[in-house]
DNA sequence: AAAATATTAGCTCGGTCGTGCTATAAAGGC
DNA sequence: GCCTTTATAGCACGACCGAGCTAATATTTT
């Protein structure tokens, strides 16, 4: 037998310096040959554990999703089940902010999942990913509003629903906009919004 | 002399060509050969136009800015100067509703701008473009803000700063997710969600 | 020790790319 | 009619691309 390789370890590796690659120079540049030698493997190595290039692509687009879901999941499961020791409101503020590039960490995520979903437009094997990257979004959004108002917290009036698409919204937005100018939208400010958006659902409207 | 040949016309032509190609196949195969394909030109002519693909991807890109914006400002001239029968309610969300994909012209924009705004990252010649875009839509939400908090249809405690903010982020959001998915955004629900987000402007909060 | 095989490395091909450069065609001034 | 200027067309080069394919390497099991 060979050396002994874990292959989703590797696949992980190579997902890595692809997102490397396109966080650097863009998508556009994650060739084999770019990728290959930023994971410092021969362009054949790489071809070994992916069959051709668009699964490359989605497999790290996947991984990439997998990252940001398991931030996410850490922030949602301290508010989903409550200790009672936490402010419900400001976990709320803190989940959500997690998906704000509030960081340079975050920041390179942001324009990373930018990067893929745009180039989801036209390429139709990211399609399905993108697609569920938003629905998750979307999904979490109203659990978050619906399990606040049966909390008490947001009025019992209010159309979760529609508020969700709104707050989903909200969040893509300021995202894509302090991503492509991170200096006119400090940390400080996309909380600030953040808040006044939460402030309003509490107060009905 | 040559064949007279209106040297602005030909560039806007040519322009169209790439937005043509970016739009049906992405921005990465809006090459010189395919844009010349697309304008029925030779790729000679093509580059008689423009010194090399840089500056006719920022033109490109310019030519997308200034469309949009023409037609914006068609509807904001008809909202900063009411002729009284106009409800400036009415105006004002028509006015925003623009920027949203409702019909399929739109949702072409939005797609192109979305790919250039995505291409800016890792393409330093147009971020200029992009970021003036983006300041453009900031300025433009806080005049609305600002005139209608004048006219008495928003409270006067409302921070117009913020909320320009806000309004910018949700929009540009709805935008991004709608061109995504635009089966899961139809154009009511864009509406609706505008519509939803201004009366609570109205509210106050 | 030897055989088996996962892994790595790299050559080759056809294709596309941007761009430097040259050649032809067209049209108004002399 | 000729000449200058502009527009159009297209060849040629080097670089990069994905993918097919073969060979070498390394390591565990037999």
């Amino acid at each position: 037998m060979p050396k002994i390789v874990d292959p989703v370890a590797r696949r992980r590796a190579v997902a890595q310096a692809v997102l490397s690659v396109a966080a650097r120079h863009g998508l556009e540049h994650a060739s084999l040959r770019n990728v290959a030698d930023e994971a410092g493997l021969a362009i054949g190595s790489v071809r070994h554990y992916f069959a051709d290039h668009d699964e490359l692509m989605t497999f790290t687009m996947r991984e990439l999703s997998r990252r940001i879901g398991d931030r996410i999941r850490t922030h949602a499961e301290r508010l989903l089940t409550p200790d009672g020791r936490t402010d419900r409101r400001a976990a709320t503020e803190e989940l959500l902010a997690e998906f704000l590039p509030l960081d340079e960490t975050r920041r390179q995520e942001s324009a990373l999942w930018l990067a893929f979903t745009a180039a989801a437009h036209t390429r139709p094997e990211l399609r399905p990913c993108a697609a569920e990257m938003q629905a998750d979004l979307h999904t979490l959004m109203t659990r978050v509003l619906h399990e606040a108002r049966c909390a008490g917290g947001l009025p019992g009036s209010m159309d979760v629903e529609l508020e969700s698409t709104r707050l989903a919204a909200l969040l893509d937005g300021l995202t894509l906009q302090a991503t492509l100018l991170p200096d006119r939208y400090p940390p400080k400010l996309l909380r600030q919004v953040l808040r006044r958006h939460l402030d309003a659902l509490r107060a009905g409207s």
